[in-house]
RNA sequence: AUUCGAGCUUAAC
């Protein structure tokens, strides 16, 4: 048994989810690691239906979810969003007794935040009453996502204050907070931070002050940044490229398009996205058919947001034919 | 060391 879960583990660690499941399915042995394994292989891949079914299938057969299973599951809907199924599972987990662990704390926060129930999140929160970085970074992210940046670093303030030490990606929050609503000065506070504590490595942190620079208006500041990086992802190549764009230089947000591509990395939706609006929003119609014309013979999947901007760079283009 | 939680880009209106 042990010798079966340590290999279904490898499957499901190596992302081959069949070969996890003809294992899970050729051996009569099985033990709440191996429903665990196979339900977080699942809820890795994003099928919260495969995750509720196994979850339901597991009771079936007598083995009690433990605080694990739980998190498998809110994580499942926390990447997909049918929040019905996460609160129904909360409820089930309050019923039956199974300890809230901290893991199970946290991934129901960031459930309810990313299905933008805010309030069900602070809730969560709200009644922890041993609150690690985790939680703290959690809340902080899921205040900036859910439109409330000002409270996220109010949220920062006090975290700091009860006297947990933030980690890179509180920073990288904190700093996504600062661009939105401008903040140089924190912003700028927070970089020198992460100096002189050895934390400005890492291509998250990174990315968000690249971001951060860009979006407070210093965009010869975050293209220093931006230049240094020893590693970009694509996260980096639109955080830089809509910096630009949105303080009016289009052609420049073109050029690191191509460098983008000679770089060999990948454009997603928003990195068109970004462009087209950027061609909307001042009137550049060849510019935009040539986005278009990308975005057509590329392997970006439709998606909505990008024909809502296609939409919207053809009308303010005045051509409301295409 | 058989299974588990947080993070960065898609401005504002």
């Amino acid at each position: 048994l042990f010798l079966n879960n340590c290999l279904l583990n490898v499957y499901a660690k190596c992302g081959s989810v069949e070969g996890a499941k003809k294992l899970f399915h050729s051996v009569d042995c099985r033990d709440i690691v191996s429903w665990n394994t196979l339900i977080d292989a699942y809820s890795m891949l994003g099928d919260v239906k495969k995750v509720s079914e196994l979850f339901l299938r597991m009771r079936d057969e007598g083995i009690e979810p433990d605080g694990l299973s739980y998190v498998s599951v809110f994580s499942a809907v926390a990447g997909r969003g049918n929040v019905e199924v996460g609160r129904a599972v909360h409820a089930q987990m309050v019923t039956s007794g199974v300890e809230l662990t901290k893991q199970a704390e946290t991934s129901l926060l960031v459930m309810y935040s990313r299905c933008k129930k805010l309030k069900e999140a602070l809730q969560i929160f709200e009644r922890s009453d041993d609150k690690d970085l985790m939680l703290w970074t959690s809340m902080i992210s899921g205040l900036l996502k859910n439109g409330s940046a000002d409270q996220a670093l109010r949220f920062f303030w006090q975290m700091l204050a009860s006297g947990v030490k933030p980690s890179k990606e509180t920073l990288a929050c904190v700093l996504a907070s600062c661009a939105k609503l401008g903040d140089i000065k924190l912003g700028t506070s927070i970089h020198c931070y992460t100096l002189r504590h050895k934390m400005a490595a890492g291509i998250s942190l990174q990315n968000s002050l690249v971001s951060m620079y860009v979006k407070c208006g210093r965009l010869k500041q975050g293209f220093r940044v931006f230049s240094m990086m020893p590693e970009r992802n694509v996260v980096s190549w639109n955080a830089i490229l809509v910096g630009y764009a949105h303080n009016g230089y289009l052609t420049e947000a073109l050029h690191f398009f191509s460098e983008l591509r000679i770089a060999c990395e990948e454009p997603d939706y928003i990195t068109v996205a970004c462009l087209l609006q950027a061609c909307a929003s001042v009137g550049a119609y060849q510019q935009g058919k040539w986005i278009h014309n990308f975005v057509v013979r590329s392997c970006l999947l439709p998606c909505i947001k990008i024909s809502t901007t296609l939409v919207e760079m053809y009308s303010k283009c005045g051509d409301l034919v295409s």
